[in-house]
DNA sequence: AGGCTCGGAGAGAGCGCTCTCACGAGGAGT
DNA sequence: ACTCCTCGTGAGAGCGCTCTCTCCGAGCCT
């Protein structure tokens, strides 16, 4: 009924505790006939380590810490696809994801606790924001630690994350091109770094052409993209473009223009940032900016797994994938 | 530089390190003076427990598995709700959330030996579908199991769900209600517990309303939901309502509607199920039938935490929202 | 005053594993 | 033939914690 330990291995292969762990451990220096014996006697038990045993002499769990910042929005649909993204790659490299849900200071504490404690071998940091304390207060433990995202300036922690400048810059350029003179911009909250590179990329390009820039505020949801067109709609009449630095708010602002009576893209071209599904499917589908969100989890893994201190954050192209909306 | 341990803290406070374990997990056989005494050295030295060598002991984790089964598309905008929500009442009742993706025979057996292997105190199955032998294998462990959403028939596992067909009940009902005269119905995929119940309730109205069925097939997805309304226009040309199994399915089947000319809801009447967000958001905004998916989580944490062998499924009311879609 | 109970603290045995170190056998070198 | 390695195995000491058991002293009853 208990499950077997690796003393009652090693009794059945006839062998010690030692060469039973080191079989189990992969060594090379085991007789082949010995191994041999020994993997039967795992199978034939159905032997399973015990990882609290082991982590208490090694001192590495297996486990890396995914921590979520809760967004404004709890629907959001990128988190889906990060999450499976980050888990298969870190499964994949056989970790355990521990999942960590820090929106209060409480559970920033928590948190910084949990990695302080040793509990997780590496941490992953998604969505952070301007206020939030853990960048920093995990920088100061030495447990490996990179964000999904450019993190807050103060903290100097590696990240992955993609061109959200590079991006920007192609969606403001693209509406110019298309032949747009007045450009708006929905722009995400200041304190969030995507937020401030899609801004900086817009505004750039609109300098550049000697162009007014024409900006709203959001927080990426649908409905702070609504209330943002609506703003815009008062403040310049005669837009005839809008970028918006999420594909939420991009919806939020194509809800707006139906109710203001607008035509898109005839009357204003739309586009938006992230490609997530739902932009294929809005009336009219939307102009986005693909945010390569596997190729990120990737590297996000990869450098987790071999840290190397003072490496350059890795910055992953954002491609303009063009639909009807411009 | 090491971290403290128990003895450390027993040292400090000059008591035993027995008397210091019986402070740290909260004895009321302490004379509070001692206790004073052991938590200033705990908060002194920094000490935070060593789980490792605890659950070594105890032979519990403090974790809870929250298994993940792939779902057809990457993008489910309830999985991202679900597993906050979940992940908020596990952490409020000091629990660790494991996050596990099974999506193939190898990740099954990953998922069955982790938890067989006694790393975690209790198992959160979410979204099983047909061929998922998780159910079966997980009831065979003696780790609490609950699922999320019913289980298929194999299984006697317990689980919490909204009611699917009450909700589809209440969908189909307010379509002849509205005085449509030809129902049709966009069902999910029949290896899913959901899908079946959702299709139940609408055939059970229908045909007590003496109204013929019309049925296409989706698999939870936009796009099937798309390609499913192609289909029934041609099946049944004559349509004037249609009933998702989803709102991503709902929203396939406006953007199909819109392609066709006819009007929503003047021409076809949509209803869908589960409330997302992106339903407010829709051209026109769409009615459905909502999720209850916090009270869900709070019932699924509050049943796996006080395990009762034999208890009946917990059904929690799914609600009608009427939207300008229908 | 002596024996009793009883609450509260300490001693110490493990939980299952890894890893260092010691050891023995066999082969190569002189 | 003897020493010196090398390679493979076993012995055993812990990792940090919990928990049972023992012990001590203070209060109560007879």
């Amino acid at each position: 009924m208990k499950r077997p330990t690796l003393e009652a291995v090693a009794a059945r292969a006839g062998v010690s505790r030692a060469t039973a762990s080191r079989v189990v451990n992969g060594s090379e220096t085991v007789h082949a006939k010995i191994r041999d014996a020994v993997l039967r006697a795992v199978d034939e038990l159905g032997y399973v380590p015990n990882s609290s045993a082991r982590s208490l002499v090694t001192r590495r769990t297996g486990a890396i810490a995914l921590v979520v910042s809760e967004p404004p929005s709890a629907e959001d649909p990128l988190f889906s696809v990060i999450v499976r993204a980050v888990g298969r790659e870190l499964e994949h490299a056989g970790k355990q994801v521990v999942l960590m849900l820090a929106s209060t200071p409480a559970g920033y504490d928590r948190v910084e606790r949990y990695v302080a404690g040793g509990h997780v071998d590496g941490v992953i940091l998604l969505s952070t924001h301007g206020a939030d304390p853990l960048p920093a207060a995990l920088a100061r433990t030495h447990v490996p630690v990179i964000a999904h995202g450019r993190p807050v300036a103060t903290a100097r922690l590696p990240y992955c994350d993609c061109d959200n400048v590079g991006g920007a810059r192609a969606a403001a350029r693209h509406l110019l091109e298309r032949g747009r003179r007045r450009v708006a911009n929905i722009a995400g909250p200041p304190d969030m770094p995507a937020g401030r590179d899609r801004l900086a990329g817009y505004r750039e390009v609109l300098s550049a052409a000697d162009r007014r820039s024409l900006i709203a505020m959001g927080d990426f949801t649908r409905e702070s993209g609504a209330a943002a067109m609506r703003q815009l709609l008062l403040d310049g009449p005669d837009l005839d473009a809008v970028f918006a630095a999420t594909d939420l708010m991009a919806i939020g602002a194509l809800h707006t223009l139906r109710r203001a009576g607008r035509r898109v893209p005839d009357d204003v071209a739309v586009v938006g940032f992230d490609d997530i599904d739902e932009a294929r499917y809005t009336d009219p589908p939307l102009t986005t900016v693909r945010t390569p969100v596997a190729a990120v989890a990737r590297a996000i893994v990869a450098r987790l797994l071999v840290p190397e201190p003072f490496a350059e954050p890795t910055i992953l192209p954002a491609d303009l994938i063009v639909r009807d909306s411009s």
